[in-house]
DNA sequence: CTAGAACGTTAGTCCGACTAACGCAACTGG
DNA sequence: CCAGTTGCGTTAGTCGGACTAACGTTCTAG
Protein backbone atom coordinates (compact mmCIF):
# COMPACT_ATOMS: atom_id res chain seq x y z
CA UNK A 1 0.00 0.00 0.00
CA UNK A 2 0.98 3.44 0.52
CA UNK A 3 3.01 5.73 -2.53
CA UNK A 4 6.29 4.61 -1.65
CA UNK A 5 6.87 0.85 -3.20
CA UNK A 6 10.03 -0.89 -4.45
CA UNK A 7 11.80 1.40 -1.26
CA UNK A 8 13.64 -2.11 -0.29
CA UNK A 9 14.80 -3.16 -3.53
CA UNK A 10 15.92 0.70 -4.61
CA UNK A 11 17.44 1.70 -1.34
CA UNK A 12 20.86 3.01 -1.98
CA UNK A 13 21.54 2.43 1.12
CA UNK A 14 20.39 -1.32 1.23
CA UNK A 15 22.16 -1.94 -2.19
CA UNK A 16 25.87 -1.12 -1.13
CA UNK A 17 24.93 -2.73 2.06
CA UNK A 18 24.10 -6.22 0.01
CA UNK A 19 26.46 -5.89 -2.64
CA UNK A 20 29.33 -5.77 0.12
CA UNK A 21 27.92 -8.50 1.97
CA UNK A 22 27.80 -10.66 -0.95
CA UNK A 23 31.87 -9.59 -2.17
CA UNK A 24 32.99 -9.80 1.52
CA UNK A 25 31.94 -13.21 1.75
CA UNK A 26 33.50 -14.34 -1.39
CA UNK A 27 36.39 -12.44 -0.69
CA UNK A 28 36.29 -14.61 2.96
CA UNK A 29 35.91 -17.92 1.62
CA UNK A 30 38.30 -17.16 -0.65
CA UNK A 31 41.63 -15.93 1.14
CA UNK A 32 40.61 -18.82 3.82
CA UNK A 33 41.41 -21.17 1.02
CA UNK A 34 44.88 -19.60 1.38
CA UNK A 35 44.98 -19.48 5.52
CA UNK A 36 44.29 -15.98 5.77
CA UNK A 37 41.65 -13.23 6.30
CA UNK A 38 41.10 -9.18 5.00
CA UNK A 39 43.37 -8.03 7.49
CA UNK A 40 46.57 -10.31 6.56
CA UNK A 41 46.16 -9.23 3.37
CA UNK A 42 45.72 -5.19 4.33
CA UNK A 43 48.78 -5.77 6.61
CA UNK A 44 51.17 -7.80 4.22
CA UNK A 45 50.41 -5.32 1.24
CA UNK A 46 50.82 -2.26 3.49
CA UNK A 47 53.91 -3.43 4.91
CA UNK A 48 55.22 -4.28 1.43
CA UNK A 49 54.00 -1.34 -0.03
CA UNK A 50 55.58 1.46 3.00
CA UNK A 51 58.25 -0.87 4.11
CA UNK A 52 58.37 -1.67 8.12
CA UNK A 53 56.39 0.18 10.74
CA UNK A 54 55.42 -0.01 14.10
CA UNK A 55 52.11 -1.53 15.12
CA UNK A 56 49.90 1.70 15.51
CA UNK A 57 51.23 2.49 11.94
CA UNK A 58 50.00 -0.30 10.67
CA UNK A 59 46.47 0.38 12.32
CA UNK A 60 46.14 3.59 11.17
CA UNK A 61 46.89 2.95 7.11
CA UNK A 62 44.94 -0.56 7.90
CA UNK A 63 42.24 0.63 9.37
CA UNK A 64 42.77 -2.71 11.79
CA UNK A 65 42.19 -1.61 15.49
CA UNK A 66 45.15 -1.86 17.41
CA UNK A 67 43.62 -4.51 19.51
CA UNK A 68 42.58 -6.74 16.70
CA UNK A 69 46.33 -6.48 15.15
CA UNK A 70 47.37 -8.14 18.11
CA UNK A 71 46.21 -10.99 16.73
CA UNK A 72 46.78 -10.60 13.07
CA UNK A 73 50.30 -10.08 13.82
CA UNK A 74 50.82 -12.98 16.22
CA UNK A 75 49.24 -15.51 13.25
CA UNK A 76 51.56 -13.75 10.40
CA UNK A 77 54.52 -13.87 12.83
CA UNK A 78 53.43 -18.01 13.58
CA UNK A 79 53.78 -18.37 10.20
CA UNK A 80 56.80 -16.60 9.23
CA UNK A 81 55.03 -13.64 7.00
CA UNK A 82 56.15 -11.02 9.33
CA UNK A 83 58.77 -10.58 11.78
CA UNK A 84 58.10 -8.26 14.74
CA UNK A 85 61.40 -7.01 16.95
CA UNK A 86 61.03 -4.20 19.38
CA UNK A 87 61.97 -0.81 17.89
CA UNK A 88 65.82 0.31 19.41
CA UNK A 89 64.82 3.56 19.09
CA UNK A 90 61.80 3.32 20.87
CA UNK A 91 61.38 0.44 23.12
CA UNK A 92 57.36 1.04 23.14
CA UNK A 93 57.32 0.52 19.68
CA UNK A 94 57.10 -3.14 17.82
CA UNK A 95 59.04 -2.66 14.26
CA UNK A 96 57.02 -4.88 12.13
CA UNK A 97 58.51 -6.33 8.44
CA UNK A 98 57.55 -8.31 5.94
CA UNK A 99 59.44 -11.46 5.24
CA UNK A 100 59.73 -13.30 2.22
CA UNK A 101 57.77 -15.78 2.80
CA UNK A 102 55.01 -12.88 3.84
CA UNK A 103 55.84 -11.69 -0.42
CA UNK A 104 55.17 -14.84 -1.34
CA UNK A 105 52.22 -14.93 0.73
CA UNK A 106 50.97 -11.38 -0.71
CA UNK A 107 51.38 -12.11 -4.14
CA UNK A 108 49.28 -15.48 -3.94
CA UNK A 109 46.53 -13.74 -2.07
CA UNK A 110 47.03 -10.84 -5.07
CA UNK A 111 45.88 -13.67 -7.31
CA UNK A 112 42.92 -14.53 -5.28
CA UNK A 113 41.50 -11.03 -4.44
CA UNK A 114 41.88 -10.27 -8.78
CA UNK A 115 39.85 -13.41 -9.16
CA UNK A 116 37.27 -12.36 -6.88
CA UNK A 117 37.28 -9.03 -8.23
CA UNK A 118 36.51 -10.41 -11.56
CA UNK A 119 33.95 -12.56 -10.23
CA UNK A 120 32.15 -10.40 -8.10
CA UNK A 121 32.15 -7.64 -10.51
CA UNK A 122 31.20 -9.79 -13.22
CA UNK A 123 27.73 -8.72 -13.83
CA UNK A 124 29.74 -5.26 -14.95
CA UNK A 125 31.70 -4.50 -17.88
CA UNK A 126 34.99 -2.85 -17.65
CA UNK A 127 34.07 0.68 -18.01
CA UNK A 128 31.13 -0.15 -15.59
CA UNK A 129 33.96 -1.52 -13.28
CA UNK A 130 35.75 1.93 -13.66
CA UNK A 131 32.95 3.57 -13.14
CA UNK A 132 32.07 1.60 -9.55
CA UNK A 133 35.90 2.53 -8.73
CA UNK A 134 35.76 5.92 -9.47
CA UNK A 135 32.46 6.66 -7.03
CA UNK A 136 33.34 4.31 -4.23
CA UNK A 137 36.91 6.02 -4.12
CA UNK A 138 35.09 9.48 -3.98
CA UNK A 139 32.75 7.97 -0.92
CA UNK A 140 35.49 6.33 0.78
CA UNK A 141 37.48 9.73 0.44
CA UNK A 142 35.47 12.13 1.80
CA UNK A 143 34.20 9.56 4.75
CA UNK A 144 36.53 11.34 7.47
CA UNK A 145 35.59 14.55 6.80
CA UNK A 146 31.59 15.23 5.80
CA UNK A 147 29.51 18.11 4.34
CA UNK A 148 30.51 20.88 6.97
CA UNK A 149 29.30 18.88 9.57
CA UNK A 150 31.67 18.99 12.60
CA UNK A 151 31.22 17.20 15.84
CA UNK A 152 34.25 16.71 17.27
CA UNK A 153 33.91 12.64 18.17
CA UNK A 154 36.74 11.56 20.01
CA UNK A 155 38.35 9.23 17.31
CA UNK A 156 39.98 6.92 19.06
CA UNK A 157 42.05 6.47 22.60
CA UNK A 158 43.76 8.77 21.00
CA UNK A 159 43.84 12.49 21.58
CA UNK A 160 44.55 14.47 18.30
CA UNK A 161 48.14 16.31 19.12
CA UNK A 162 50.75 18.02 17.31
CA UNK B 1 58.63 -2.74 -3.35
CA UNK B 2 57.33 -4.84 -6.10
CA UNK B 3 54.97 -3.40 -8.79
CA UNK B 4 51.76 -2.96 -7.56
CA UNK B 5 51.66 0.16 -5.24
CA UNK B 6 48.23 1.13 -4.24
CA UNK B 7 46.85 -1.86 -3.73
CA UNK B 8 44.81 -1.34 -0.89
CA UNK B 9 43.51 1.70 -1.70
CA UNK B 10 42.32 0.45 -4.91
CA UNK B 11 41.45 -2.72 -4.75
CA UNK B 12 37.26 -2.59 -5.45
CA UNK B 13 36.11 -5.06 -2.99
CA UNK B 14 37.66 -3.19 -0.30
CA UNK B 15 36.43 0.27 -1.41
CA UNK B 16 32.96 -1.75 -1.66
CA UNK B 17 33.30 -3.10 1.83
CA UNK B 18 34.93 0.57 3.56
CA UNK B 19 31.76 2.48 1.72
CA UNK B 20 29.39 0.14 3.21
CA UNK B 21 30.80 -0.16 6.59
CA UNK B 22 30.30 4.15 6.81
CA UNK B 23 26.91 3.90 5.67
CA UNK B 24 25.52 0.90 7.15
CA UNK B 25 27.37 2.83 10.73
CA UNK B 26 25.29 5.98 10.29
CA UNK B 27 22.08 4.39 9.13
CA UNK B 28 22.22 1.75 12.38
CA UNK B 29 22.93 4.77 14.20
CA UNK B 30 20.09 7.00 13.30
CA UNK B 31 17.57 4.26 13.15
CA UNK B 32 19.08 4.05 17.00
CA UNK B 33 17.20 6.80 17.51
CA UNK B 34 13.85 5.63 16.60
CA UNK B 35 14.39 2.31 18.49
CA UNK B 36 14.67 0.17 15.37
CA UNK B 37 17.65 -1.62 13.40
CA UNK B 38 17.64 -2.11 9.47
CA UNK B 39 15.39 -5.03 9.66
CA UNK B 40 12.82 -3.53 11.88
CA UNK B 41 12.53 -1.41 8.69
CA UNK B 42 13.10 -4.68 6.19
CA UNK B 43 10.14 -5.94 7.85
CA UNK B 44 8.00 -2.93 7.84
CA UNK B 45 8.48 -1.72 4.18
CA UNK B 46 8.21 -5.47 3.21
CA UNK B 47 4.51 -5.59 4.84
CA UNK B 48 3.52 -2.61 3.54
CA UNK B 49 4.32 -3.40 0.03
CA UNK B 50 3.43 -6.76 0.04
CA UNK B 51 0.44 -6.72 2.29
CA UNK B 52 0.64 -9.86 5.47
CA UNK B 53 2.97 -12.67 4.91
CA UNK B 54 4.04 -15.57 6.80
CA UNK B 55 7.50 -15.24 8.71
CA UNK B 56 9.17 -17.80 5.66
CA UNK B 57 8.01 -15.14 3.46
CA UNK B 58 9.16 -12.38 4.86
CA UNK B 59 12.53 -14.47 5.37
CA UNK B 60 12.62 -14.57 1.87
CA UNK B 61 11.88 -10.83 1.12
CA UNK B 62 13.71 -9.01 3.37
CA UNK B 63 17.16 -11.61 3.85
CA UNK B 64 16.46 -12.04 7.25
CA UNK B 65 17.19 -15.20 8.67
CA UNK B 66 14.14 -17.13 10.41
CA UNK B 67 16.10 -17.57 13.12
CA UNK B 68 16.73 -13.66 13.27
CA UNK B 69 13.06 -12.89 12.40
CA UNK B 70 11.52 -13.98 15.39
CA UNK B 71 13.57 -11.30 17.80
CA UNK B 72 12.95 -8.80 14.93
CA UNK B 73 9.22 -9.82 15.12
CA UNK B 74 8.89 -10.22 18.95
CA UNK B 75 10.13 -6.63 19.25
CA UNK B 76 8.00 -5.39 16.52
CA UNK B 77 5.46 -6.61 18.06
CA UNK B 78 5.83 -5.16 21.36
CA UNK B 79 5.71 -2.19 20.15
CA UNK B 80 2.47 -2.79 18.82
CA UNK B 81 3.92 -2.16 15.09
CA UNK B 82 2.85 -5.48 13.52
CA UNK B 83 0.44 -8.37 14.77
CA UNK B 84 0.88 -12.11 14.47
CA UNK B 85 -1.78 -14.35 14.43
CA UNK B 86 -1.92 -18.14 13.72
CA UNK B 87 -3.04 -18.95 10.11
CA UNK B 88 -6.13 -20.47 9.90
CA UNK B 89 -5.22 -21.68 6.62
CA UNK B 90 -1.92 -23.13 7.85
CA UNK B 91 -1.29 -23.69 11.35
CA UNK B 92 2.02 -24.09 11.30
CA UNK B 93 2.17 -20.38 10.23
CA UNK B 94 2.14 -17.19 11.51
CA UNK B 95 0.26 -14.29 9.74
CA UNK B 96 2.01 -10.97 9.97
CA UNK B 97 0.37 -7.92 9.36
CA UNK B 98 1.28 -4.25 9.74
CA UNK B 99 -0.59 -1.99 12.28
CA UNK B 100 -1.62 1.54 12.06
CA UNK B 101 1.29 2.42 14.36
CA UNK B 102 3.63 0.42 12.41
CA UNK B 103 2.89 2.59 9.34
CA UNK B 104 3.37 5.55 10.94
CA UNK B 105 6.95 4.29 12.54
CA UNK B 106 7.63 2.74 8.83
CA UNK B 107 6.64 6.91 7.72
CA UNK B 108 9.43 7.97 10.45
CA UNK B 109 12.12 5.41 9.25
CA UNK B 110 11.77 6.50 5.82
CA UNK B 111 12.60 9.88 6.50
CA UNK B 112 15.37 8.76 8.73
CA UNK B 113 16.80 7.16 5.60
CA UNK B 114 16.09 9.41 3.38
CA UNK B 115 18.15 11.57 5.07
CA UNK B 116 20.82 9.18 6.12
CA UNK B 117 21.13 8.86 2.49
CA UNK B 118 21.83 12.29 1.57
CA UNK B 119 24.54 12.59 3.98
CA UNK B 120 26.66 9.55 3.10
CA UNK B 121 26.00 10.26 -0.78
CA UNK B 122 26.38 13.87 -0.72
CA UNK B 123 30.35 13.76 -2.26
CA UNK B 124 28.23 12.19 -5.33
CA UNK B 125 26.47 14.85 -7.42
CA UNK B 126 22.64 13.24 -8.19
CA UNK B 127 24.14 11.87 -11.41
CA UNK B 128 26.74 9.80 -9.85
CA UNK B 129 24.03 8.78 -7.23
CA UNK B 130 22.17 7.58 -10.42
CA UNK B 131 25.12 5.68 -11.45
CA UNK B 132 25.75 4.13 -8.61
CA UNK B 133 22.44 3.18 -7.86
CA UNK B 134 22.22 1.49 -11.34
CA UNK B 135 25.69 -0.37 -10.82
CA UNK B 136 24.46 -2.23 -7.21
CA UNK B 137 21.19 -2.70 -9.17
CA UNK B 138 23.54 -5.00 -11.28
CA UNK B 139 25.29 -6.67 -8.88
CA UNK B 140 22.47 -7.22 -6.72
CA UNK B 141 20.43 -7.83 -8.60
CA UNK B 142 22.80 -11.19 -10.70
CA UNK B 143 24.06 -11.87 -7.07
CA UNK B 144 22.27 -15.36 -6.89
CA UNK B 145 23.10 -16.63 -10.32
CA UNK B 146 26.52 -15.75 -11.19
CA UNK B 147 27.63 -16.39 -14.98
CA UNK B 148 25.84 -19.08 -16.03
CA UNK B 149 26.57 -21.64 -13.51
CA UNK B 150 23.48 -23.39 -11.76
CA UNK B 151 23.69 -26.04 -9.16
CA UNK B 152 20.77 -26.52 -6.78
CA UNK B 153 22.86 -26.01 -3.47
CA UNK B 154 21.06 -27.68 -0.53
CA UNK B 155 19.96 -24.42 0.98
CA UNK B 156 17.90 -25.97 3.41
CA UNK B 157 18.35 -25.47 7.12
CA UNK B 158 17.20 -29.73 7.95
CA UNK B 159 19.96 -31.83 9.03
CA UNK B 160 18.93 -34.98 8.60
CA UNK B 161 16.43 -36.02 11.31
CA UNK B 162 16.88 -39.34 13.28
C1' DC C 1 61.00 14.68 38.56
C1' DT C 2 56.52 14.34 37.48
C1' DA C 3 52.32 14.47 34.41
C1' DG C 4 50.62 12.97 30.49
C1' DA C 5 50.62 10.94 26.04
C1' DA C 6 51.89 7.06 22.92
C1' DC C 7 52.49 2.12 22.51
C1' DG C 8 51.32 -2.73 22.62
C1' DT C 9 48.41 -5.84 24.84
C1' DT C 10 44.46 -8.23 27.30
C1' DA C 11 39.90 -8.62 28.04
C1' DG C 12 35.46 -8.06 27.01
C1' DT C 13 31.00 -6.10 24.81
C1' DC C 14 27.77 -5.88 21.04
C1' DC C 15 25.88 -7.13 16.91
C1' DG C 16 25.17 -9.39 12.53
C1' DA C 17 25.60 -13.57 9.58
C1' DC C 18 24.96 -18.11 9.71
C1' DT C 19 24.07 -23.36 11.36
C1' DA C 20 21.85 -27.03 13.98
C1' DA C 21 18.28 -29.08 16.01
C1' DC C 22 13.64 -29.63 17.69
C1' DG C 23 8.45 -29.80 17.98
C1' DC C 24 4.69 -29.30 15.44
C1' DA C 25 1.57 -29.12 11.41
C1' DA C 26 0.65 -30.54 6.86
C1' DC C 27 1.12 -32.80 2.60
C1' DT C 28 2.36 -37.14 0.22
C1' DG C 29 1.66 -41.85 -1.10
C1' DG C 30 1.18 -46.45 -0.17
C1' DC D 1 -5.21 -44.52 7.78
C1' DC D 2 -0.75 -43.90 9.16
C1' DA D 3 4.42 -43.56 8.13
C1' DG D 4 7.81 -40.38 5.91
C1' DT D 5 8.97 -36.20 4.54
C1' DT D 6 8.89 -31.43 3.99
C1' DG D 7 7.63 -26.63 5.64
C1' DC D 8 7.18 -23.67 9.62
C1' DG D 9 8.45 -21.15 13.79
C1' DT D 10 11.48 -21.19 17.56
C1' DT D 11 15.68 -21.80 20.62
C1' DA D 12 20.37 -22.09 21.09
C1' DG D 13 24.72 -21.38 19.81
C1' DT D 14 29.03 -20.46 16.78
C1' DC D 15 32.01 -17.31 14.45
C1' DG D 16 33.99 -13.26 13.16
C1' DG D 17 34.18 -8.22 12.92
C1' DA D 18 33.73 -3.56 15.02
C1' DC D 19 34.56 -1.22 18.90
C1' DT D 20 35.75 0.19 24.14
C1' DA D 21 38.23 0.07 28.57
C1' DA D 22 41.99 -0.47 31.09
C1' DC D 23 46.80 -1.57 32.23
C1' DG D 24 51.94 -1.56 32.41
C1' DT D 25 55.62 0.35 30.07
C1' DT D 26 58.21 3.87 27.80
C1' DC D 27 58.86 8.24 26.03
C1' DT D 28 58.40 13.41 26.20
C1' DA D 29 57.55 18.06 28.14
C1' DG D 30 57.34 21.18 31.59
Amino acid sequence: MSDGAERLRTLRTRLLSLAAMHSDRRVNEQLARADARKWHYAVLATLDEFGPASQAQLSDRTRVYRSDLVAVLNELADRGQVDRAPDPADKRRNLVRITTAGRRQLRRLDKILAAVDDEVFAPLDPAQRAQLTDLLTILVDRQGEPHGERHGEPRNDRGGSS
